[in-house]
DNA sequence: TGCATTGGTTTCCTTTTGGAAACTACTTTC
DNA sequence: GAAAGTAGTTTCCAAAAGGAAACCAATGCA
């Protein structure tokens, strides 16, 4: 029993690794989850608007943030004739999909929250 | 209408926004997910074990990443008392609360990685 | 005429992140 | 007595991430 045989559970691991990998590539810095969870309940911003909502955000990471999320077919932008030019970003219904995770992550800090005023929640369960 | 009532829904959306942020912050990092991935899976493991299966780290962040998720209570660090001493990590009853969302990126990492090749998926819905 | 708003981009700078390699210290094995 | 395995820590450095402020062009409003 010299080499370790590293993994035996490894082959099936591997895709699911993979996959956290990929989708935390997608979502990667400070500001997506933040971003889609605000266009996920909204439906269509404009730029502007977003900047305001989206607390703490310059406009150079909403616009860069914005851009890798349309490169990744999760939002799309749309410029709109009107008088002052008006661009709108809506979530995709692939972006859509994401769904689920934002659910998922948003119910855990919440309760996380509440474990914080009843620590022992955190330490025996 | 001059001053924008910039948000109307906002009151009910913080409290999830800062829900994201929580969870967010305290799975920061390149490997947090990639570490707990792994370990959710196996239950306990030693040090160089992960440092192993956990391809591309090394040992500064990975000590420093359980660290951090010790702190959060995630995991436990265990030190037994062997021939080489070692010390096995393993995900705690209120770390496994997180294998929901876990579970959630790497079933979107897994139907991405679909897409790729059937990328109409992603272009209509 | 001048200021505000729209949707950005650009520049400059600081902080954070992360990696490689060396080092520690202890034990077992060759 | 040298090598290798245990579990890290430390140092040194490079790259990436992120923020503040200035700037731009077009248009509307007063």
């Amino acid at each position: 029993m010299k080499k370790k045989l590293s993994v035996n559970h490894s082959e099936i691991c591997k895709t699911r690794i993979t996959a956290i990998k990929d989708t935390m590539e997608i979502l990667s810095g400070k500001w997506k989850f933040h971003i889609l969870g605000t266009l996920l309940e909204t439906d269509r911003m404009r730029f502007m608007d977003l900047l305001r909502e989206v607390e703490g955000i310059g406009s150079k990471m909403l616009s860069k943030e914005l851009q890798d999320m349309e490169i990744n077919h999760l939002v799309t932008r749309t410029v709109q004739q009107t008088k002052p030019i008006t661009v709108v970003y809506e979530v995709t219904e692939y972006g859509k999909t994401l769904g689920p995770i934002i659910d998922e992550i948003a119910k855990w800090g919440i309760s996380y929250r509440s474990s914080l005023h009843s620590p022992r929640d955190r330490e025996t369960a």
